[in-house]
DNA sequence: TTATTTTATGCAATCGTTGCCGAAACGTTA
DNA sequence: TAACGTTTCGGCAACGATTGCATAAAATAA
């Protein structure tokens, strides 16, 4: 079977205890040089690695990070994973990814699991499902490093990163108003994350600042963002059922724009002739898209390589860290018309 | 700081030993119905987890598999991924994804952090710079249960699942032939994947078989499988430089596909007219591109839960395999003119 | 009452590594 | 020469959980 070879291997064929064999490899200055030597070219012979998970029992930690994101076949959070791991790899950690599909049910279990994994700290973007937060609360307050990103827990106080969810709502939304359209819909997620809360809030004042009516009809939840076709259909149905249809659509997310432009082009509703859209997008197709959209894009990569920056001082702080950061990005419009 | 509970604390708290309250807890008949209540209403009470660590440590098993792919940021893949979460899920492993980013160092370096953090076994699709596999050849030798799923290594003997590309890419040639091309270039990752070479020999079979000759300048690899857009620009560049161009293109690949459309829109070529496309692709915006694109689809998603079943049932196996199967999916060509 | 079985529990080793203590063996100093 | 400090190394314990073996007490049989 699949047998790594050991400290004891090593004391064994060169007739030394476990633990001078140990020193000798991590160079401490009560082995003498030759001692050293030899041990250090017997290691390298046998290619020798410690034992991570040897290491992890003994010294608490493992030096990875866990990763809770909704999915990754999502352009926001490839990209983000793509600096997650660009930073980790620098500072030697390795990242294990989760993915809760929007669960509630996955989130807690996976994080249950990264936790009891001895993970060093967390990286945690909430899943649409998720409104009570106790299960992160708990491993927080027991001292587990925790920062979070895009879909962020307001009644935890640790480091959050996040980009400028109503700046960014709002010059979309401004955009389509400037393009003349009047009655000006919102496609978003499940109301309780704090990304939908931000964009509605620039939606809405974007609409305020320009004299429009904001009117509950035309704000529509997909109860697992996106992820599913059936939701983006029926609350697009919806809203053109009304006795006022809208002339425009503001969609706050990477699955639901994409979601949206297909029910549109299945629906045979014609962008920008029958309907205008600007929503959040970070795909890298949005140049080839039919219907063009025009789209905000997030700096998912730095917003993953600055939230890891942070996961890491906080794990490797050597005293207790009880100042925050609230760390806001700026996005930016691509306009394609 | 952040302390999990031990068997040990629940053997003080009981005034049992750890012996007693770990046979309590496995239910085993040599403890007391009463002892065992008792230890396990405590135990429940304190939300006791067994340490995996430790776990893993003693077992010599984590009840974990890693999967090595080129990039989570590629619809094939994160499809692919979504079908191995599903499996193993079910039996009760956890998933533990690393990407390569096409780079062969990266891809020794994961392989080795994966074995020795002890997983299980390992669901392998080789990066676009990987020719030579001892790494994984030395780990599968020694007992390691591996599978490769689409980028397949064929000199190690396990069970390997991929989809009919030959087929696939014959099917997508044709297409372009029946619709009136005649000079068809094909565009493609390194010639030493499996997949390349057996999409290239679809390509070829197709031509052949309607008497149209194979020319080799027509054939452009790119050493990172479209991972960087100057890689497919400048292939195209020296298609379209030739005495005679091509008139069409089949493209071998998600990432090349999505870039060839790019490069082709920047350099103002249009589609279908100026030259014709298709390619392997499992993109689910695909229907919303301008220009059209007919795609080859695999059965992503069913790859990725085959391959986990073999694992899974490698791992578990009580005998070694020495039988190892080799299975091939259908594609299936979704026309878009 | 004594011998034997059954039942319930504890001890100690194991996995691989490192921290701590102590023990030689040597040199230095009073 | 005795006392002390250094250098260099080995042994033990610990991290958390499991398990074979030992052992104790209780129950049964002779």
């Amino acid at each position: 079977m699949f047998e790594p070879s050991t400290l004891k291997d090593i004391a064994k064929a060169l007739g030394l205890s476990t633990s001078t064999v140990s020193r000798a490899l991590r160079d401490t200055h009560e082995i003498s040089a030759e001692t050293k030597k030899i041990v250090l070219e017997y290691a390298e012979k046998i290619n020798y690695r410690p034992n991570p998970i040897a290491l992890s029992l003994k010294e608490r930690r493992s030096k990875s990070i866990g990763v809770l994101v909704s999915e990754v076949a999502n352009h926001y959070f490839s990209q983000a994973i793509n600096g997650i791991e660009s930073i980790a790899y620098d500072r030697g950690y390795h990242v294990i990814i989760t993915q809760t599909h929007e669960s509630y049910e996955r989130e807690k279990i996976n994080i249950q699991h990264l936790a009891s994994r001895s993970v060093d700290g967390l990286l945690v973007s909430l899943s649409a499902e998720t409104s009570d937060t106790t299960h992160l609360k708990n491993l927080h307050q027991r001292g587990l490093p925790i920062v979070f990103f895009d879909r962020v827990a307001a009644d935890i106080d640790t480091h959050k990163i996040v980009a400028n969810n109503e700046k960014g709502a709002f010059e979309a939304t401004e955009f389509l108003i400037n393009k003349g359209y009047k009655r000006i819909a919102h496609l978003t997620s499940t109301s309780h994350l704090s990304i939908s809360i931000e964009r509605l809030l620039g939606y809405k004042k974007a609409l305020q600042q320009h004299h429009l009516p904001v009117c509950e009809d035309y704000i529509k939840h997909c109860a697992h963002g996106g992820m599913f076709l059936d939701e983006v259909e029926s609350a697009i149905n919806s809203l053109m059922n009304l006795p006022e249809k809208p002339d425009a659509i503001f969609v706050a997310g990477d699955r639901l724009s994409v979601g949206c432009l297909m029910v549109l082009k299945k629906l045979n509703i014609k962008v920008p002739d029958d309907i205008g859209i600007a929503g959040f997008s970070n795909s890298d197709v949005l140049d080839l898209l039919n219907p063009p959209l025009t789209a905000v894009h997030q700096p998912a990569y730095e917003i993953g390589q600055i939230a890891t920056e942070m996961l890491i001082n906080l794990i490797e702080s050597k005293y207790p860290v009880y100042e925050f950061e609230n760390k806001v990005l700026d996005t930016s419009l691509s306009i394609r018309s």
